[in-house]
DNA sequence: AAATTTATTTAGGCAAACCTAAACTTTAAT
DNA sequence: ATTAAAGTTTAGGTTTGCCTAAATAAATTT
């Protein structure tokens, strides 16, 4: 079992090295943790010798196979968690980080298990980004515009390719955020717009310049 | 802010004062901890520092008005974390203490009241014990048998006095636990038993003996 | 290629929260 | 009222995770 601080500094590890292949520098990891450099090569021999990294010294850092397994895991937590806040405590975006880098610590299998289940198994988090499966693999989902989708299809927002605060404002009166789940009930060729109905209740009709905007994964 | 170790301590000087107002001894501390008196002794001294607690040297510690209040705090996390356990995430009552133990030391005023939101301001926890409030007062609710209520009356359940294995579980399979509302819909004079109706759903007729040994807390 | 700058590690320390062993109080027993 | 037992505190030590300062290695300039 790692403490909070080793698995902080392995999901550090994860992120700067894109998935744990590349080597990660100890200035880089200390930039990112907010600590010295020195701290970060203590804390490095540490991992070294519990067989969760591969350092060399003064050439960098890898996860082993191992720490992918432990990084994988928390990011399962975190994003699980941040799903949690924002669809059912109704945090926003900025809200949810803080919170979430607590909750990812506490141990349990079956809180997680159960969590995962109460949320209903999504893939992905308020930011769109994938969660981890329970056995650690990080499927990439296919995204597809929701434009392409035909009558009856299905598809969760993953994505959404205008920031501009009038289009979000938009998107959260009728109800789309990433991560809401959406089936095209009816095509109206006259302009190419589709009728959606969203989290399998209320349905809109969104013109194809907003369907343009919307990306999903298939469900 | 204190620290998870320093919040152990004081929620344990809560329970074992039964509310702050007795002396604890230090080995009964060390006991409940689960460490030795020598680490107890270094602790209360820095919890005195802070004005958490009042200890004079061989004679024992209270908590001081902060302190008190820094412990309803954290029961009052505590056992909103295991309202959710079980009524949202299916934990039975053993499955729950070990990880809410963990999940109160969560630091986020918001989530705790979203949270208290989210599970609909409960009053009372798994166990029937009652959850302080956001301003830190810890209501003791009148308790009535449920034979006692009127047609109409609103009730939640907080204690049940018999505890033998086959009425536990037909109070699961009729959908009663510690928490769950219930509101008397109709008297049947004949036998005195009452048709219920439960978290405001279905209904079911309760004998006059199962009446008498379930109670609650008015609404 | 040598010199300088930058990156990294080592050495030595500090605070938190625990420990054991020894010293000291309080309580209970004679 | 002594003495023994039980309870408590102090002193000194450990581990974790951080720090600063100094030493060393790697990268960059000149």
């Amino acid at each position: 079992m790692q403490s909070t601080a080793e698995e902080n500094y392995i999901k550090a590890i994860y992120k700067l090295s894109g998935g744990g292949t590349n080597a990660v520098s100890t200035t880089g990891l200390s930039e990112t943790l907010q600590t010295k450099p020195a701290s970060v090569s203590d804390m490095l021999r540490k991992l070294s010798a519990k067989d969760l990294v591969h350092y060399v010294k003064y050439h960098g850092v890898q996860l082993t196979e191992e720490g992918q397994r432990v990084a994988l895991k928390i990011i399962r937590k975190h994003r699980l968690w941040e799903v949690f806040l924002v669809q059912k405590l109704h945090f926003t975006w900025d809200e949810v980080h803080e919170v979430a880098e607590q909750m990812e610590h506490v141990k349990s299998e079956l809180l997680i298990q159960r969590l995962d289940e109460f949320l209903g198994h999504p893939r992905i988090d308020p930011h769109g980004d994938p969660i981890p499966t329970e056995a650690g693999e990080l499927r990439q989902e296919e995204q597809r515009v929701l434009a392409s989708l035909a009558v009856e299809q299905k598809g969760v927002v993953c994505r959404v390719k205008d920031s501009q605060p009038a289009f979000l404002q938009y998107l959260n009166r009728v109800g789309i955020q990433i991560g809401t789940q959406l089936q095209v009930v009816d095509k109206i060729p006259y302009d190419n717009s589709l009728e959606i109905s969203i989290d399998k209740s209320k349905s809109v009709i969104l013109s194809s310049d907003v369907l343009e905007k919307i990306f999903v994964i298939n469900p």
